[in-house]
DNA sequence: GGATTGACAACTGTTGACAGTTTACATCCC
DNA sequence: GGGATGTAAACTGTCAACAGTTGTCAATCC
């Protein structure tokens, strides 16, 4: 993929070096290309990009405060690397998150968002009957990403999406599809049920749950194994 | 105050220019010296700090990723504008996430913790007692500080604080003043008995209820007066 | 008079270069 | 052989200059 393919052209698309360069990074960060712990040198990038070292440094410090990379002065750049404790720390937030949007979509909801909601889960249905994963994990994806943007708090989506893009970092690819569709499939459907009838609470609790559950099915598959010795936290508790 | 006010040195303290850059930014829009809705010219600002623009690019760069300014390519920087309908959003996101930081505390509290809180609320009680308005509001401020370090989870934190920050864009200096010292005083308490008695779920609420009320007060103060027919909210509800 | 055009000033985006720091490696001493 | 020391390469931090864009304002045309 080269910088240059970018959508059609428009005037507000205007786009500076600089938020190509991250967003290129970002990528590489995120597939894997540029795997955890790794040091980025800037005039690499900058090279291999085509680019003088300015932009690169600037999209670095954007990646920083994004929580991807971690910056120490005179010595570089490093990929940053997620440890078991703070990965536990993220699935938590970003479990507190969901239902935080889960429930100001239940009281701001309108018609035809409901709508679009039950078209996702009326899809991801077919797909579970007709056994098709792939189609049932690209809907899944669209019904996750429709309720972060119906919720209409930009913030909130803002800090949703960051925290999901960092647990990239210690998440491989291909681990994301689902394991158990029928179960999954009935949390979706208790969080819809929740949003359309307007029950925050409900809502709040049933979008919790969800995110909860990929948690433990996540982590039960590595627990003394990628991160073996790796939680401070049970170290101090075993003291 | 001079860029170079620093803490001792040590190794790890050591600075760059881009950093120091930031803060300094960073500091001059939360105390209103640069308000909301101007326009920022990087040379201006390397001039007067005496630096040269990169220093300066990058910081505003890690300002855009904080929330606090807005950057259009080839027109400039300007300082974000927080409309009403954004302001209460951002009330409800840092309370949803107070509450959370309330909730994780309660589950991970060490008895030194809970001796620290139990110490800022008998001086929040003695400061009530005292009319004191000035220290009340100091420890006030010592005890929020300290349930969000507490909590463990960094990025919620992280989160939490650059929230916090962002709404300063909205919120002018000297409001934030305590109007109900003994509702406040209540509350605090409500928090950190639920905290120390490891009620995770009341002490989520009793964190959650603690900034609504806030929020309240605050949005009374000023509905349509400031944000006056700023909410694109209302207008699309009146219809 | 009002809209359009064109030139100028101010500013941003990007680059290449220089200075200072870190890191690696070879050398020296014990 | 093992550790301390000194040197050189590589890299980061910072700067100054150039190129391109935006906005302004006066002159021009309808």
């Amino acid at each position: 993929m080269s910088l240059n393919d970018q959508k059609p052209f428009h005037a507000s698309n205007v786009q500076t070096l600089t938020v190509l360069v991250q967003r290129e990074i970002e990528r590489r960060i995120l597939t894997g290309a540029l795997p955890a712990g790794k040091r980025l040198s800037e005039s690499a990038l900058a090279v291999d990009m085509g680019v003088s070292r300015g932009p690169v440094r600037e999209a670095m410090r954007g990646l920083q405060q994004a929580g991807l990379v971690e910056i120490v002065a005179n010595k570089g750049v490093i990929v940053r690397k997620i440890g078991y404790d703070e990965a536990v720390d993220l699935y938590d937030l970003r479990g507190s998150l969901f239902g935080f949007i889960c429930e100001t979509l239940a009281r701001r909801r309108t018609d035809e968002q409901c709508e679009t909601l039950k078209d996702k889960l009326t899809g991801m249905r077919a797909a579970l009957r007709a056994d098709d994963k792939e189609t049932y994990f690209r809907i899944n994806l669209e019904f996750h990403a429709a309720i972060v943007e119906f919720c209409g708090n930009q913030r909130a989506r803002a800090v949703y999406e960051g925290i999901a893009k960092e647990m990239h970092l210690f998440r491989r690819r291909g681990l994301s599809r689902i394991e158990n569709m029928e179960a999954s499939m009935e949390e979706h459907e208790s969080i819809a049920e929740a949003i359309i009838a307007g029950r925050a609470e409900t809502a709040r609790r049933a979008g919790i749950k969800h995110l909860r559950n990929g948690r433990d099915r996540f982590l039960a598959t590595l627990d003394h194994e990628d991160f073996a010795g790796n939680s401070e936290r049970e170290k101090a508790a075993a003291e």
